[in-house]
RNA sequence: GGGCACGUAGCUCAGUCCGGAUAGAGCGUCGGACUUCUAAUCCGACGGUCGUGGGUUCGAAUCCCAUCGUGCCCGCCA
């Protein structure tokens, strides 16, 4: 509704100000402070009073007589309060919006037949998920998820570097050592089991005897140039450790959740020829210069330049990524990838490479986040160094289930078995540690601390959470007492799960309803926003201000035992809540409990 | 040295891209509210030179310049 009285307001304002003979490159559409009534106001007065030759009120209110707000279905009035010019919401605005929001897709926007790629994770698959990795999946899938809300026809891939040289380590490290001299696995998990060579063979290259190390060199040397040679034993030798290993970080990252449709590897734009084809591109391009036995690209605006093929002949990671980026832009209308700030420069070199070679960058996005770190400094998985995702996880269920048994003995509830029990921890658990990060702009930095991580309080999952659970009570009770009451009287065909289907929206009256009406409207603006800005963490913004708002209306106005026309509205009203604060946390990724 | 990000209350963060109505939350502190549709909730109080200094503007947390602090990057690694 938010986004058709926007558009209303855009209408209005542009032809009151054409009559009025101004210009209408600058409508200053803005949302009030919370005290003002208004839904939308516009400061275009501050702007015309030059021209107009007329203090700012006396403009605003010539814009306001000038528009008619019975021409505008979602517009009641247009008053000015000083400078400003306030458009009213209707009564059509309010019934709409709860139509609307009783729909179980509410916030999903229209189909737009656009196919969106989002590339995120993409770790090095060398051992466990650890935390300083975890912000780019959670913040990965909840960005696909919002353009699939958005109404985009999403593809989430994990490009997987098994080309690279700590690969090649890994496969002779594999293939060198004996099970026998390696540590006990930290988990029962593949992931866990496999990184264990890949530690100690990082650590045989750093600290034995030079012989040694220069044989150990010349296998991975080996298995590089077999890659690149295109030898099918190398790819299948790699292959067994790579495919390992990423199962296991799979089935941690299932449980944040964060799934994908497929997983690219880079072996791929070797095998199938298309990074040779890319070398021949480039070494055509005005700004590719052969020096110190290496192609390279002089590319306008870096320091640096940019190296593609190697003294040796072969390529390197950025010469592959360019031949995936083209794969992506053949099959894709747009390609969003996640990365670490790390990667920023690399990040332009290959945008400005990608246009150079005569592809559109505008399809491209990337979305930048910075690393979490522990107090004491950076984690490593090749030292060993972090916390692992799994244990964070772990650790947040333990806490949750700890909090709904302690609830349940001060309330003594029995309404919760075992499973249930276990469901909610997992919920809230998880739900915790995504919300925190999710919840938070991408390039700000994290320091990562158990306590803080694993927060319920403050502004966390569980606080919306919540809201959903209410809802859920209420009208569980609703349909409860519904059925109940159908033994002595016919169900009334209205009412369908103890929801009425066509509610009154003019008995909403009360601030509080009014109020949590106007937070439901702007929950598909919320949604359009945060897609084209790749910012989820705006959705998370928006569950809190929701939440809010319907612990407010919880508190003054009582549902089920309202007089029956207010109790049906009201009813609907706690549905629609239900429904946008489950899409909202659907959009996050975090769960929405039932019953917490 | 160069580039990029970040700096808002004691702490953790919204708001910054696209300038507008007294800068918003939560935690912590202090004080209140469960015979009520779930108190993982709610209400109140205290707390801010929006890093600093200039500039642009009718108007700056928001734009520009400078400066300080922190992080990241500047490899024929990925």
């Amino acid at each position: 509704m938010f986004l058709q009285l926007r558009a209303e307001v855009e209408d209005a304002l542009e032809s009151a100000l054409t009559r009025l003979d101004l210009p209408t490159d600058d409508l200053g559409i803005e949302e009030p402070p919370a005290d003002v009534d208004a839904v939308l106001a516009s400061s275009v007065a501050f702007r015309l009073a030059g021209e107009v030759g007329a203090p700012p009120p006396e403009v605003a209110a010539q814009v306001a007589d000038e528009i008619d707000a019975a021409a505008f279905p979602y517009v009641s009035t247009v008053a000015t309060q000083g400078p400003y010019v306030n458009f009213l919401p209707s009564d059509a605005y309010f019934a709409d919006t709860l139509d609307a929001a009783t729909d179980g897709d509410y916030g999903r926007l229209p189909a737009r037949h656009e196919r969106v790629v989002v590339e995120h994770t993409s770790a090095n698959p060398t051992g466990p998920v650890h935390v300083g990795r975890a912000r780019n999946p959670i913040i990965g899938d909840a960005v696909a998820r919002v353009l699939d809300y958005a109404g985009y026809d999403v593809d989430r891939h994990y490009y997987v570097n098994d080309a690279g040289r700590q690969i090649a380590v890994f496969t002779w490290a594999y293939e060198a050592f004996d099970e026998s001299d390696l540590p006990e696995p930290e988990r029962d998990a593949p992931e866990y089991e496999m990184v264990r060579y890949y530690r100690k063979g990082n650590q045989f290259l750093e600290e034995a005897d030079p012989e040694r190390v220069e044989s150990a060199e010349s296998e991975i040397q080996a298995i590089l140039q077999g890659l690149e040679d295109g030898d099918e034993e190398t790819y299948e030798r790699v292959a067994e450790v790579v495919d390992t290993v990423l199962d296991g970080m799979c089935d941690t990252l299932e449980r944040l959740p964060a799934e994908f449709d497929e997983f690219v590897k880079e072996t791929r734009f070797m095998r199938d020829g298309s990074t040779d084809d890319l070398v021949g591109r480039l070494k055509e391009l005005d700004c590719a210069v052969y020096e110190d036995d290496a192609w390279q690209l002089d590319l306008p605006d870096f320091e640096k330049h940019l190296v593609f093929l190697r003294s040796d002949g072969t390529s390197l990671y950025t010469t592959r990524d360019l031949a995936h980026h083209e794969w992506k832009f053949e099959n894709y209308d747009r390609a969003v990838t996640v990365l670490g700030e790390d990667h920023k420069l690399q990040a332009d070199q290959l945008s400005a490479a990608l246009d150079l070679l005569g592809n559109d960058t505008d399809q491209l996005s990337q979305v930048f986040y910075s690393w979490v770190n522990l107090p004491e400094g950076g984690m490593s998985t090749r030292e060993g160094t972090g916390i692992d995702l799994d244990d964070l996880l772990d650790e947040a269920i333990d806490r949750a289930r700890e909090e709904v048994e302690s609830r349940l003995d001060d309330r003594t509830r029995n309404d919760l078995d075992e499973d249930d029990v276990e469901r909610i921890a997992h919920q809230v658990g998880i739900g915790a540690v995504r919300y925190d990060i999710v919840s938070k702009q991408p390039t700000k930095g994290i320091t990562f601390e158990w306590d803080r991580a694993l927060d319920f309080e403050a502004q966390s999952a569980p606080y919306v959470q919540y809201v959903h659970a209410r809802c859920c009570g209420i009208l569980s009770e609703a349909r409860n007492r519904a059925s109940d009451s159908r033994a002595v009287e016919p169900r009334d065909d209205d009412v369908e799960d103890g929801v009425p289907t066509a509610p009154d929206a003019d008995v909403l009256q009360e601030p509080e309803e009014r109020d949590l009406l106007r937070v439901l409207a702007r929950f598909p603006a919320v949604v359009e926003t945060a897609a084209d800005d790749l910012q989820p963490h705006s959705v998370a913004t928006y569950t809190r201000d929701l939440a809010e708002t319907f612990n407010a209306f919880y508190r003054e106005c009582p549902v089920l035992d309202a007089d029956p026309e207010t109790r049906a509205a009201r009813l609907a009203l706690v549905a629609g809540t239900r429904h946008t604060v489950a899409n909202a946390l659907d959009v996050l990724g975090v769960a929405a409990p039932d019953s917490m």
